[in-house]
DNA sequence: TATTGTTATACTCTATAACTATA
DNA sequence: TATAGTTATAGAGTATAACAATA
C-alpha cells in the first residue's frame, strides 16, 4: 500500500496539545510506573503506598498516623486502612504514643524489617527500568523538577 | 526563636529513600496536580481524562474508541464510560464508522468545541501554576524526561 | 480467528461525616 | 476548642470476563 501509512495496524493519532502538558505527561508516566511496580512486586502484593509506608515507618520508628497522612498526601481515614492492611500482614504494630495518648506510634515488626529488606532491591530494579532511557543528569533533573511541583510538602 | 526547630507544629519526618525514587516523586506530583486541576475546573466538572479525551477528539475527528483507549492507556470498557459521560453532556457524538462498522467514529459537537475553547485557558493557568518554580529549561527537560518513562506510547 | 464496542460486575483507592478519646 | 484515630459509607476510576457484531 502506497502513501504515508505506518507499519502499525493501529491508527496514528495526533496528540494535540497534550504532550506539552506536564499534567498529561505525569499522569501517563504514573500509569506506566504503577503497572510496572505492581507487576514486579506481585509476589508480595505490594503497592507504592504500602511500600512507601514501610519505608517511612522504618525511617521514623514510632511515626504517628497523622504525620504519615501528611507525608503521603492521604486522608487520616485512608491511613487507617493502610495501617490495617500492614498490621494484618504482621508487618507493622500500633502502640499508644507515650507523649500524646490520642496518637498511635507505628513501628515495623521483625517481619516488616525482613520484608522491606527483600523489597528494596526489587524497587531498585523497577526504578532502573523506569530511567533506562535517561542519563544520570536527566534523572537527577527529573527528580528535582518533580519535587518542585508539589511545594506543599513540608 | 533560637535553635533549629521549625515553625510548623507538625513533626518533621525523615523521608528515607523515597525522595530519590522517580515513582514516589511522580506519584506525589500527580496527587497535587489532580487536586489543582479539578479545583480549577470545578465549575465544569472536568477531570484530566475527560479533558484529554476532548483534546484528542478535536485533534482527530472521527477518532475510534479503541484508539482513544491506547492513547490514554485505558481499557476499552473504561472508554465506554468516558464517552458516555461526554455524550450525555452533549459534548461528543458517536457515529458508526464508515470504514469499519464495528467501530464508532467520535466527534465533538458544537457545544464540545465551545467548552474546549473555554477550558484551554483554564488548563494553561493550571499548568503555569505547576511549573511556577521551574525555569524554561527545567520545564522542557521535565516534559522530555517524563515522555521517556512510558516508551510504550506509539 | 481477531477486534470493536458493550454490559455486568467487582475491586481498589480514596474521601466525607460523625463519633470517641484525648489534648 | 482542636486534634488523633476510628467507623460507616459512598464515590470515582478502573479492570475483567463474557457477549454480539463485524472484520
Amino acid at each position: 500500500m502506497a502513501g504515508p501509512e505506518r507499519n502499525s495496524r493501529h491508527a496514528r493519532i495526533d496528540y494535540g496539545l497534550l504532550p506539552g502538558l506536564i499534567g498529561y505527561q505525569v499522569r501517563q508516566a504514573q500509569i506506566a510506573i504503577f503497572r510496572d511496580f505492581t507487576a514486579n512486586l506481585a509476589d508480595h502484593d505490594m503497592t507504592p503506598t504500602l511500600f512507601g509506608t514501610l519505608v517511612l515507618v522504618e525511617a521514623n520508628p514510632g511515626l504517628k498516623q497523622a504525620d504519615l497522612a501528611r507525608a503521603l498526601q492521604l486522608d487520616r481515614s485512608t491511613v487507617v486502612t493502610v495501617i490495617d492492611t500492614l498490621e494484618h500482614r504482621g508487618l507493622v504494630e500500633r502502640k499508644r504514643a507515650v507523649d500524646d495518648r490520642r496518637s498511635n506510634a507505628v513501628t515495623l515488626t521483625n517481619a516488616g524489617e525482613r520484608i522491606l529488606t527483600m523489597l528494596k532491591p526489587l524497587v531498585t530494579d523497577h526504578e532502573a527500568r523506569l530511567v533506562k532511557d535517561l542519563d544520570a543528569g536527566e534523572r537527577t533533573a527529573l527528580v528535582a523538577a518533580l519535587g518542585k511541583i508539589f511545594p506543599d510538602r513540608r
